[in-house]
DNA sequence: ATTTTGTTGTGAAAGCTTTCACAACATCAT
DNA sequence: ATGATGTTGTGAAAGCTTTCACAACAAAAT
């Protein structure tokens, strides 16, 4: 039996930052790197660093560190940013127009495709360059298009439906904005961007500081 | 010394998580809640439950559950939504201009009352019944006016120094968009929202879906 | 009264993540 | 060559979080 080792959530955004790293000391012409330097840029440790990175294979040369370039092109194959994935977003209100407009994603190889609303008032209309669909024909324009990543930002009363109707198309991620726990089947990955629980947090540590030892 | 217990990040998040449920389910007249309802409605497990709200206080009856009116009382104490905060948010271009019209946040107490940026051409204009201001007053304007949260909602070149000159105020909460780590002093909390990164993790469990068991 | 059923609060166990510490190398200076 | 310095990769230790398991109690039934 292959023992299959579970690698932690936090892990993986961590990858997503030692990229970012990366990216900007290849732009300022840095050859290497050592864990220490890169700790330091983003507020780590080095033995978290290299943790993080010895889950993946061993990418760093002792003595030297590892060579920016061809880690960064190595965390961008399993971040699987070295491709382009096609990207739909559910809800054209507040959040989604500001999600079509929003440049970081298109770079990092996000593409928008297909806009869905339930609005007789914007379906049909064009929205920055891309018609607004109705979101009535969602399980069936998500496959014919081969969506592979969904954005929800409908309102929490109808997230999980939206959520179904993505499902159903065999989508197996989705980025979800509505303030709700969705319910989705395993093999499903499901990542929730809540505002208001960032901003409680922020509350909470604001009358209980005590407890929100940070810096 | 009195023993300082830490309280981890992951139960302040579930708090809020908590407090939803409960909201809910005082609009739907439930008089009381077992940590089993409360767990499976935010599919969680009720020891996890019972040892979160044990962290606060003994506020269940053994056979019975907990009082759902008393309880979200209590937690929003703790959390800070009992109270209103005045907020101040910087950078409005697509993600600052959905989040002034996001009405999930004034709902909760978190007051909208100062806005800035930092383009001549929208500083004095009015954006949704409310005066943009010059970011290069920002300081002095968070002091004057009491702004205990800020939202950073600018390009990632600025997003430091903004963040600097919120800390010169005695601001002790920021809630960052800007994809990057900010550097704040001990005393401060910060709550990064970095929406890439969060696309980066469904990218990566699309490409190793091996290691995102998840469901 | 006594038993049955249900649920909390919590110490202990299990599981998971981070940090430590050091052998194993690579490079450079002499 | 040899020694000095620097850094990785990793097993073990420490620390943290979740889950388990059960005594303690409350209410209802008999």
């Amino acid at each position: 039996m292959p023992k299959l080792k579970r690698i932690s959530e936090s892990t993986i955004s961590r990858l997503s930052r030692y990229y970012r790293a990366l990216v900007q000391l290849d732009k300022d012409n840095y050859e290497t790197v050592s864990s220490k330097d890169l700790a330091n840029l983003e507020h780590l440790t080095p033995a978290q660093v290299r943790k993080d990175l010895s889950f993946f294979g061993s990418f760093g040369t002792r003595g030297l560190g590892y060579p920016v370039r061809e880690l960064k092109d190595k965390i961008a194959r399993i971040l699987g940013v070295d491709q382009e994935w096609n990207v739909a977003l559910v809800g054209i209100g507040n959040i989604g127009s500001a999600l079509v407009s929003y440049k970081e994603f298109a770079r990092q190889g996000f593409k928008i495709k297909l806009l869905f609303d339930n609005d007789q008032r914007k379906i049909g209309s064009n929205h920055k360059g891309i018609v607004i669909r109705d979101v009535a024909n969602l399980t069936r324009e998500l496959k014919d298009n081969h969506i592979e990543i969904v954005v929800i930002a409908v309102p929490p009363q109808q997230a999980q439906a939206v959520c179904d109707d993505i499902v159903k198309a065999d989508v197996k991620a989705i980025l979800n904005f509505a303030p709700i726990n969705l319910k989705v089947p395993k093999g499903v990955s499901l990542r929730n961007e809540n505002m208001a629980m960032e901003l409680e947090h922020l509350s909470f540590c604001l009358v209980n500081d005590h407890y929100c030892e940070q810096g």
